[in-house]
DNA sequence: ACCTATTTATAATG
DNA sequence: TCATTATAAATAGGT
């Protein structure tokens, strides 16, 4: 189906057998609805690419065609085999998301000061660089962002006084209109919020 | 692909039907075979014709492909609300596992300072304060193991003086004895440590 | 991602 | 169901 026939064996060159894939996997998720459409078929596609990602088509619910399945089986195959090795995997998930939850669970209170009796000095000291540096980063990027909020002021500002001289120069404002714009509007509000933020 | 073009809906012709889907559940069939021998895919299909009669496919094991696809969908699909079999419950586990771990992961690289690019002057004030928190109770710790260390090295000191006192009553040992305990002994590196302890 | 020569699948038919 | 065959569809290799 091509400008070369195929031998049917694994594709060496990785880069056309990813492309391969990519190819004949869509072909096959077609196909199946084709199938499922044309006949009125149920039909359940489950394939996983060589990097482990899934890829699916079902004509209903994936899990309804593969309890279906199951409901079939058992007849060929002896069935509790089957579902055992279905529970034992996601119990072996389960446990390996419950053991990286701990571990977090007690760096986060590590981190919180919280639950140290059992550390040792050396563990303490590398603790209190982590937090030092945690923090340092958080000034930086607060800092950063307050001499944002300054410079848009500052821009603010100037706006303000060039409409304002402006203004003057033609003569449609009086003497004070800068101060009283100061006094009541957005810039003011803008100001406090930046010492909102700057006094902690 | 074959004298006339197909139209995509449920053929009404029986027969017919019943020929295109045979011809085609065999290509379908096929073309996993190839797609797992080509490209080293793991490939599941189940097909029920409108009959009720199950033809399958599978790359290794239909069980263990169904397995990893219990493992995997957690993921992808959102609860639905399904039969409440076992395999359910511990999908949904490992959801919420998975969810928490996320939250934690997040939690933590913010206390790192790292990926705080989103975050709002207010949040960085907190987690200042939290790490600072942090801080302050790690160093009272250290403070508290460094001051035990000093104490029991004087209590230390204290029992050595008094057995070298003992000794120079009994006339059992000459004069310079405690210099030379104080020189080479276990006081010594407890008082080594001690100084790596505090000097950061 | 697109192109297209070629292979492959299959619809129609017997 | 099986074989044939004209034709639609899929895709390998190249850009």
């Amino acid at each position: 189906m091509g400008r070369g026939k195929v031998t049917l064996e694994r594709i060496e060159n990785s880069t056309s057998r990813q492309v391969t894939f990519s190819k004949r996997k869509n072909g096959i998720l077609k196909k199946a609805y084709e199938l499922s459409v044309l006949c009125d078929a149920d039909v359940a596609v489950l394939i996983f690419s060589p990097t482990g990602k899934l890829y699916q088509y079902a004509s209903g619910d994936v899990d309804r065609t593969i309890a279906r399945y199951w409901g079939e089986v058992p007849l060929l195959n002896p069935n509790q085999q089957r579902s055992k090795t279905a529970e034992r995997i996601l119990k072996d998930k389960i446990e390996e998301l419950e053991r990286s939850a701990h571990s977090m669970e007690e760096r986060l209170r590590h981190l919180a000061g919280e639950d140290i009796s059992t550390l040792g000095i050396k563990e303490l000291k590398r603790l209190e660089r982590q937090l030092k540096a945690g923090v340092e980063r958080i000034r930086a990027k607060e800092r950063c962002i307050t001499s944002e909020h300054l410079n848009s002021l500052k821009r603010r500002m100037q706006e303000l006084r060039d409409a304002d001289m402006n203004s003057n120069i033609l003569g449609f404002s009086p003497p004070h209109a800068f101060q009283q714009r100061m006094g009541d509007g957005e810039l003011c509000n803008a100001s406090r919020s930046i010492q909102d933020s700057v006094l902690r």
